[in-house]
DNA sequence: AGCTTAGAGTTCACTAGTTGGACATACGCG
DNA sequence: CGCGTATGTCCAACTAGTGAACTCTAAGCT
């Protein structure tokens, strides 16, 4: 940090490679560490030694073909770090570790006409008690990441205006809840987390580029670029809802015609079908009638696949992501609503982007986005934070 | 390379530091070194003797302050790169140096029948010419960058099927190249490379996104995010010539219907001229009459400026770049084009994302690709071959 | 003119940190 | 029981960056 060039962050830069290459095996002896990393021996093993005198890592025996090798792994509480999602109806808190676990995960209905310090009161509230359930040390919790259901400034950590939350515009999520927790909190929309979360724990493991498109209330993707949730210079990037299908098509809330949530988002698609089916249908009502057999629901479903695999061809064209995931309530409908996604995209986009393109449904449904927001708090402190010595290590008073 | 995370490492990786900081402003003293790059004032006296024993970097004295301080500056031959573009009529050279500065370049007819092998070797002769006008040492180029007008395949070198050049499907022009000159070779397609030149030497300087685009006999982008070029998982992101428009509309060469090059590029616009402007109609000369003032030319490139204006709010939509820049024959039109399509960019895009976005010609023209060629070459050696000493100093036979 | 001052660059002793090799250890196999 | 083998640790050597002291030079002040 304060000393970019020298030998100090280059110790710094191999802990943390110790620590990856830990992490990502599971389990690793220093000898295979060495392999992995590249470094020598000597060097893993005084390593080794720091970060278990730190508390980072435990070494526990193993029985192997010559000496025992002791094999290294992050230890369970080395450093926690928790995810906040406030979503359309619930609140949901999910709390992991460095090693990628997740320890514990509870949701809570949200009251949408309480106030945002409410809300923040309420998630903070139910922070503690996981964090008591699961009997972790408060002091190792390294960060926070938090979703919030709107556009939100990146800069400024600003809430845009949220058909959701109505009373939410303008607040500060981040800064709330770091005033709330006291740890560094990292705020995103969404739709970035549940690309984050269905790319470390779901659909999208072993890619690299994933959009994530969520089908609501409204429709918004979230864009991972190699690795890492792509925002654009304006924060707004992803805005799939709005790419215009049909310029002379219905109003859309954005002031536009003819936007794709106008054909696919439930405030507009419910509409449809409560003449003939009641006005208290719900998409998940839809969803679950389209899997019995319903045909107008089918058929409902299937157009708002087309039209949005005509929105993914658009995005397949221009920014060609390995992986298309389908989030949303809308994701439960599975073949009924891919089918024809697929057959749209086939259609509409150019084959080379199409060939290599796999459109699959979320593996973790309402959970993705919390996850996502425990994967933003893990990308977020990038690995060092515990590598502090204040995190793993109880602070010295004196010394 | 070998030891991945030890001093040496440390070390080579101060001197790119020290190399990019000097190359960044042109020039600085040793101290200015130190403070911009972090390090201390010793360890920049050494790398700085270092470097200049290696001949990459120059020393010269200057009046100051106090103490006369000594400026570093990129030494000029201290690696010399090349950039190359076939372009749909033209083939141009251009050779530049480690400082970013253009040395010479040069144009000449490119014989569109003859044989992929035919024009590598004019390639190849137009760039001994050149490195001998310029009078550059040979053995200091350091790497060469190959632009091609179609898709290529930049796992395997493959060109793909272009309709420029026929008979040049399935060659490998970078192989090819680098048979001929004997050093590395990286080969991208001619949006790509514009993209990169302008963001590097043209209207792009000093944003990290950029979109490019390229309305010529057919309609491409080049993107460029966070400095590099964004090509995707399977190397074909940026196909905005093929975003469908009207599902409805003429049919494109692609198959499908509607592209946004059916309403853009000059192979169907022109048609819609020459029954009242004759047949040897070509984009340059629709260019310049609604310059000077033709109606019906007027119009077509208003219209054709609203889709590209349609397209580019799907692009700004998706991927929120911070600017746009429009590239090709059409680029001339200025205003002409320009006005059209921001309209539509704001009409179509959602206002938090088009509000940030500022649409541009392209200010290097014709030359936009050769020069993002260069780049190419200098992003793809990053730095590093420069203090490969088998470069900078000659080959010391024995010790 | 002479003195002071302050920034520039260099030298030097010191320190952090990695490495190769020597060494101790422990397990399985014959 | 001894040998072979793979593991982890220790030590001396080496690399490379740093702070502090030092020299040098030109500008500014008296």
């Amino acid at each position: 940090m304060e000393t970019p060039g020298s030998q100090s962050s280059l110790h710094r830069a191999n802990l943390e490679r110790v620590v990856r290459a830990v992490r990502l095996a599971g389990s690793l002896t220093q000898a295979e560490i060495a392999r992995t990393t590249g470094l020598s021996a000597a060097t893993v093993s005084n390593i080794v030694r720091e970060l278990k005198d730190g508390g980072t890592v435990e070494v526990t025996p193993t029985s192997a073909g010559g000496r025992r090798a002791r094999s290294v792994s992050l230890s369970g509480d080395a450093g926690i770090v928790i995810g906040v999602d406030f979503g359309h109806t619930h609140m949901r808190v999910a709390i992991g570790n460095l090693a990628h676990q997740v320890l514990a995960e509870e949701s809570e209905p949200l009251d949408v006409d309480a106030s945002a310090a409410q809300g923040f009161d309420r998630a903070e509230q139910l922070v503690s008690r996981l964090i008591a359930a699961t009997g972790v040390n408060r002091s190792k919790v390294a960060g926070v990441g938090l979703g919030v259901p709107g556009p939100i400034d990146v800069e400024s950590g600003t809430l845009g205006s949220t058909a959701i939350l109505p009373g939410w515009t303008g607040a500060k999520p981040a800064e709330e809840m770091r005033e709330r927790l006291g740890v560094p909190v990292h705020v995103d929309n969404d739709a970035n987390l549940g690309a984050l979360g269905e790319l470390v724990w779901g659909s999208g493991k072993g890619v690299r580029d994933l959009a994530y498109i969520k089908v609501a209330s409204g429709v918004g993707a979230g864009l991972v670029i190699d690795g890492k949730i792509y925002r654009g210079p304006g924060g707004t990037a992803g805005e799939i809802g709005h790419i215009t299908l049909d310029e002379s098509g219905p109003v859309c809330r954005c002031g536009n015609r003819g936007c794709l949530e106008t054909f696919a988002a439930a405030r507009y698609v419910l509409p449809l079908l409560q003449s003939s089916h009641g006005p208290d249908l719900t998409m998940d009502g839809v969803v679950r009638l389209a899997r019995d057999g319903d045909p107008g629901c089918r058929r409902v479903i299937a157009d708002v696949g087309r039209h949005i695999g005509s929105g993914v061809a658009n995005l397949c064209n221009l920014l060609n992501p390995s992986r298309v995931v389908l989030g949303g309530d809308l994701a439960e409908a599975g073949e009924l609503v891919l089918g024809p996604i697929r057959e749209s995209v086939g259609r509409y986009a150019i084959p080379s982007a199409a060939r290599q393109l796999s459109v699959l449904p979320g593996a973790l449904g309402g959970r993705a986005e919390v996850l996502g927001a425990l994967a933003l708090a893990l990308s977020e402190m990038g690995d060092s934070t515990l590598l502090d010595g204040s995190l793993s290590v109880a602070t010295p008073a004196f010394t």
